[in-house]
RNA sequence: GGGGGUGUGGCGGAGUGGUCAAUCGCACCUGACUGUAAAUCAGGCGGCCGUGUGCCUACGUAGGUUCGAAUCCUACCGCCCCCA
């Protein structure tokens, strides 16, 4: 078993790095607490309601692997049951519950992208359908008779419901009693989370300290915002974000398609570099430097923690090659046709890039698909073997 | 239980008998511009047909009135507010 770090700075380095937002009770109970020399629990529950974690997860990852370093246990807590339910955390209508099968289909990549940033043998892995499935209705009753209603609805979301006049359903109330019920079946120290679910994790909190007379902590990370619009920049319901899936090239696009002035936060709270070169980098901005450079480190980044120096590279020439100097990129996706010629419109909805035939008539006659760099003119128009079909800006499909 | 509202495209939100595939905003797509962007500007944004005063499907669900319904009526379903 791995030895417990009591090392004050090291400690203070863990607390004080930049992913944390806030922490509860506060930093210097927890330090005291890390100091006790025993071996501490903490965990972070994901809930797979999406097949893909992103790069706001990861911040929370970069965290506990430091509290791992530090020689205590982590905890992944997969959120099976919970996920089933639905969280309504910054919704302002509640999300759509998700079936049986949908979440176990999602689960099976979660622990594969978890692990290319915490290493396999850091964590353990739990369920919490393991003992919320098991609860009785006199249970749920007794841990709901914990809380008030007032307490509920003093969330800002709620809050902001009641104003609108939309609905709260009652278990989106019991979504917090749940999450927090985790915290003292598994009897953890403490948890870590993103800062949206400080409410979650502090009803966690309360709970433990009831049932189980233990003082769990709290630790709030950072979200990934657009400091100009104050926007979640990765929002898995409407589907934008970065994946840790996504392929080297995409991760690089799409890390190069964000807004400058978000590039600063991606950086801080996704990636692994050492303040001291996010310190230079902020200062190149505020010079004037041109964002590009700082964009392009970003994304380098990124794609050299989850496909190695080598991907890195790659994508970043390909990148170039593509945007800058309007090139075919060399490794494109293949779409196979049957006789050495297809009709293009069939091409275009065939292969997902347009999603009717209407939709890839309107693209046509807007200009939008090239054939070998040449603008198709026309419906009509055959695509043979061989040829390179380019849609937008960054599209490319190879006919075979 | 009673009363009053409300249900529209991915979201927000207009429209209260024809001119509505449905104003507008967000999101999204395309083009121009550029440093990859963002911002800005232009266009698009249900489906189908080489395209027209075109056809089909759609304004919670099911019926009805009407030459004609997102709009009126009836029932049902959901949600919100007030009273009890």
């Amino acid at each position: 078993m791995a030895k417990i770090i009591v090392d004050e700075n090291l400690i203070n380095e863990v607390l004080n790095s930049r992913y944390i937002e806030a922490a509860f009770p506060s930093k210097d109970k927890i330090k005291a607490l890390f100091l006790e020399g025993r071996r501490l629990s903490f965990y972070l529950g994901v809930d797979p309601t999406g097949p893909d974690i992103h790069l706001g997860h990861t911040t929370n990852l970069f965290l506990l692997k430091r509290i791992a370093e530090l020689g205590h246990k982590i905890i992944i807590l997969i959120g099976d049951f919970t996920a089933r339910i639905g969280d309504p955390t910054d919704k302002e209508s509640s999300r759509k519950a998700l079936t049986e099968k949908e979440v176990k289909e999602n689960m099976k990549t979660y622990l594969e992208q978890v692990q290319k940033v915490l290493p396999k043998k850091m964590f353990e892995v739990k369920h919490n359908s393991a003992w919320l499935k098991k609860m009785s209705f006199e249970d749920v009753i007794r841990l709901a008779s914990k809380f008030t209603v007032q307490q509920m609805i003093a969330r800002d979301m709620f809050q902001e419901r009641i104003k609108k006049e939309k609905p709260i359903f009652i278990h989106e109330f019991l979504y917090p009693l749940m999450q927090g019920y985790d915290s003292v079946a598994m009897e953890v120290d403490g948890e870590v989370g993103g800062n949206d679910q400080t409410f979650n994790m502090l009803v966690g909190r309360d709970l433990s300290k009831e049932v189980l007379g233990k003082d769990k902590v709290v630790i709030a990370t950072k979200l990934l915002e657009d400091p100009k619009t104050g926007k979640k920049l990765m929002n898995k319901s409407e589907g934008q974000y970065i994946s840790l899936n996504d392929a080297p090239n995409d991760l690089f696009g799409k890390v190069m398609a964000m807004p400058d002035q978000s590039i600063i936060p991606v950086l801080s709270y996704a990636t692994e570099v050492p303040d001291s070169r996010l310190a230079e980098v902020r200062k190149m901005l505020d010079g004037g430097e041109n964002p590009k450079m700082a964009k392009e480190e970003t994304a380098y980044e990124l794609v050299k923690l989850y496909y190695g120096e080598k991907e890195a590279q790659k994508a970043k020439e390909g990148f170039g090659k593509v945007f800058s100097e309007g090139k075919t990129p060399d490794n494109i996706e293949e779409f196979q046709i049957s006789e050495e010629v297809a009709p293009i419109l069939e091409v275009l909805e065939g292969s997902g890039l347009a999603n009717s035939r209407s939709e890839a008539k309107r693209l046509v006659d807007q200009k939008a698909v090239t054939i070998n760099g040449e603008a198709v003119e026309d419906w009509g128009h055959e695509i043979k073997k061989g040829d390179i079909l380019k849609v937008g800006s960054h599209r490319f499909l190879k006919i075979v």
